[in-house]
DNA sequence: TTGAATTCCTACTGCGTTAGTAGTAAAATA
DNA sequence: TATTTTACTACTAACGCAGTAGGAATTCAA
């Protein structure tokens, strides 16, 4: 029940890139040296991230990748949801294609499940990357 | 970021395990044989439970498990952490011994992870298994 | 026009976890 | 004493995770 490197990397990433909104294209390289994760392992994060659309890039020298929304308009569950799939805790509770199960009828325990996927997606729906910026900003002035 | 086999098995155990508070005691290979799962698979899954004290074990003939409290007493999130440990999404974030992290300092997305974790608390704490049983005869009521 | 910077694509690998299977010892009952 | 049942532990196949590696394609700047 836990959620993967790919996940995480992909929300202190794309935080990264909301900081350095503002500069336009970012190097894959840059994000590597400031969050210190391996520059091959971000890109295959930043990859699918720019193939779902989170992402815009750009090839060649001063090239790099940029949000491709405003920092406010991208949540957190957007962002985990390409790297983690659905994130309903077990397949057929799925918010979008639930498994089919044969046990279907008298199962209750799909229930929990919905339940619990439910509770994350309300979490995860209604937190943004200029969420997670202030919330910088607020633990920063406390030091 | 899925639950895993022990623990949909461990809640539908406790489940079936309930419907027969009232008959005593219930042999694995009954259990084994309603909810058509592998009764060394079970046996393991079981033996947690009877570690973690949510069931009771007898030996011998006419043995085998019962709850050990009563199913309104018993909580799927006691269930799940036995066989899930911490439900908190990242390690960093748990409830529990949270792991400590060189970034804590300057990391924010950890207060997504609580967050999560929060949510998902307040759902597997606030479902106990007699409620599981109601929603069974609700959902039998309606055939 | 060449070299450097950068994304893009895909194959490979080590390792730990998951999902079981299997066998046997110990205890209790009838 | 035979049968039922838990208790314990070792084993294994398959899979997913985390990351490495290398090269092709594209773009910019000197």
């Amino acid at each position: 029940m836990k959620i993967s490197t790919k996940g995480r990397y992909a929300l202190r990433l794309m935080l990264d890139l909301a900081n350095n909104h503002q500069y336009g294209y970012t190097p894959v390289k840059e994000i590597s040296l400031r969050q210190d994760i391996s520059d091959k392992y971000l890109e295959q994060i930043i990859s699918r991230l720019s193939k779902a659309g989170l992402v815009v890039s750009a090839r060649g020298a001063q090239g790099g990748y940029k949000l491709a929304k405003e920092p406010e308009a991208c949540t957190v569950g957007e962002i985990l949801r390409v790297l983690e799939g659905d994130l309903a805790p077990v397949a057929c509770a799925a918010s979008v294609h639930p498994a089919s199960c044969p046990r279907v009828d008298d199962c209750v325990t799909t229930e929990v499940w919905r339940r619990i996927g439910n509770a994350i997606n309300g979490v995860v729906d209604n937190i943004t990357l200029a969420d997670l910026m202030q919330w910088q900003d607020e633990k920063c002035c406390c030091k």
